[in-house]
DNA sequence: TACTAAGCGAGACGGTACGTCGCGTCTTCTT
DNA sequence: AAGAAGACGCGACGTACCGTCTCGCTTAGTA
């Protein structure tokens, strides 16, 4: 799901299907899935909030007919799905030395310029998770591959030794994961420590952590 | 709040002036206020998405004209960042006995019904912040009593030696705030634990936050 | 009515009252009744169309609040109606020598500036005419007077031998007057004779009209 | 009118252009342009004035979105000028056998019940004329082609010697024509002849026009 | 002199309509 | 068949006035 080019499975649905029937007629052009995600991206990026971003202003963007959109994605918040998953990229891979490296390396690769870009476009599809669940669980998908990685460190630690033995592994995923959220995402708490920000929460977070 | 009746000073004012003399002309009817505000939460509790929310449903709702609420703010920002403040109420008051019980309270405190309908609301104007730094601002203010409590807490704590004394306050009021947004506003991560949510998450911060 | 200063008869009522006892309380502010015509009039001038001529407008420019306009008229309509009234003044006196001097002059003085102004209102007003019959009525009263002098010049003329016995009076009065509705108020025939119109259409007229 | 099929060249511009390229995209409905005539003609009908025509009952009797309408007309007098266009049709055409006849003929044609419909919409946009010259000019093209008729007829009684040589034919037609529109567009006189209206007023004028 | 009743400027009130904008769909011609 | 273009029905936006209703304050005549 993480490897495809088009915007085909969007739209909360997997595609499913093994091997189907070329279709006939003109095939859909991939260069207009590219530049329609590019446009979505560009015009975030100029500051235009999601509740103002419009159909309309994404298909001149992009040079595209809003029916050329809208054949890709059946709506607004299917096309902010893919364009948000686009904008995220693979999930980082650990070095796989010391658990609080890892852990240092994967809260920092949640704070780049890239994933603030990312955690904008985020917000502005909280209000419709409210409306629509199935939005909701699309949106977590995109992000549940990281998690899984974070998990995976978390796991090893326990393993080896290097954390406690019974050690609540979701709970310190929340832990490790929400701050950078309420900031970058959220950026609620006005004078929350910013240098330094993943060493100081891996430290504190280990701190109660280590056997 | 704070002690202000009419809504006149929302909409990221501030009244200013201390005694001014009476307007003159018909004054504004409180009732309309109270009217508008219910309004609006009962929309939003009916399930309403606050980017589905109409102007024009609220003012239907509180049986009056449009007008009489753009009198009041200026958009709908506006009037969420006051339904907002409304929702919320008087931050919780510590009992002072231990560190950990006055933590436990505020956690949940934060994860009340009450709090989840704020979260909801909240969740709705987050895109708007992204355009209005303001609203942002507003916004944070509304939650910054809460938070001062809590830096009480801990700061008690380090004073009395119950917290090491190093203990980085900012961070950690992060890091107990942090989860419970991503739950209650987000509800980002799927299977994070909920029975005992405020305990467990308190501990494991505590565990490392101890002298 | 022609002679009333304040506009308590207006709203087409007529007084009817004889001697009334003085009401208590604060009486009525003459002045406020000019202002309001006067602002009519001149906001007229200035090109404001009758439909875009607010309440608002007329009370701001009279100085004056607009619920001292609604205790004297209950409408905009009544209110146009009294401001036509004045427009209009009293209707000229024939000098009774030749009935061809006295058509010229009649005509001649429905086509001064002060009558086109008229013209300019009376015009804005006719769509409701249509909407309430009795607007029409109250209008056509205003007219009336001037028409009835007509109707005795042209009566004396029977009379006199001047004009023919069978003539239709009703239908020689509408010939007369009805061209220059047709050019003050509507302006509706482009190259229409302007100069020595009266002359011209009282000589036309009286051509058909002498035995 | 005109040969006009849609109402893309009304709003007081004139179409122009020769032969130009099919414009690209839907075309606009034919089928929308009538029914929204037709909707303002049975509103008007059914005894809404001018004034309280809304745009917004057009578009629901119309079964018409309000954009439909104004991506059209610019505004509510423009679509007025067209559906008074319509309701006119095209003008009478005189028999040519006696100028009487057929200025009997004409003046009756502006006294059919169509007319006096036409008269009921014409009046409600007099007030605007004042406002916007345009405007006035459109309208006055509207009915310009009927006099253009008459004034045929009075310049066949002049040359053939039927009327008198040195007759003002703008006076003439003016004549013939403002009692008709004081009539029905104004009804302000309230007593005039209504049986034989047409046969009088010729009669009338004739009496003064021959040789 | 004080009381009472209405008028007054100001402006908020519940409404209705305005003209605009964006949604997601449709209909045209072109590639 | 997909594409660009753009019209379509719908519904919300924020504004402007309508005619009504409070406000606190004159401004008279009556007590």
């Amino acid at each position: 799901m993480d490897g495809m080019t088009t915007a085909s499975a969007a739209g909360f649905e997997v595609s499913g299907a093994g091997l189907e029937r070329k279709a006939p007629g003109r095939p859909r052009s991939a260069k207009a899935d590219e530049a329609i995600i590019a446009a979505v991206i560009a015009l975030l990026k100029e500051g235009v909030s999601v509740g103002n971003l419009s159909m309309e202003a994404v298909a001149a963007r992009a040079g595209v007919g809003k029916a050329t959109i809208y054949r890709r994605w059946p709506n607004k918040d299917a096309l902010l799905i893919d364009t948000v998953r686009t904008m995220k990229g693979p999930p980082p891979e650990p070095r796989g030395e010391s658990v609080r490296d890892d852990l240092v390396m994967l809260v920092t690769a949640a704070r780049t310029k890239r994933m603030e870009d990312f955690g904008r476009v985020a917000a502005c599809m909280l209000p419709e998770f409210f409306r629509e669940d199935e939005l909701r669980k699309a949106f977590q998908m995109v992000s549940e591959p990281r998690r899984d990685v974070m998990r995976g460190v978390l796991r090893r630690g326990v393993e080896n030794g290097e954390l406690r033995e019974d050690l609540d592994i979701e709970l310190t995923v929340l832990m490790l994961t929400a701050p950078g959220l309420a900031q970058n995402i959220l950026n609620l708490v006005p004078n929350a420590p910013r240098e330094n920000f993943a060493e100081l929460l891996v430290d504190a977070v280990l701190r109660g952590a280590r056997p």
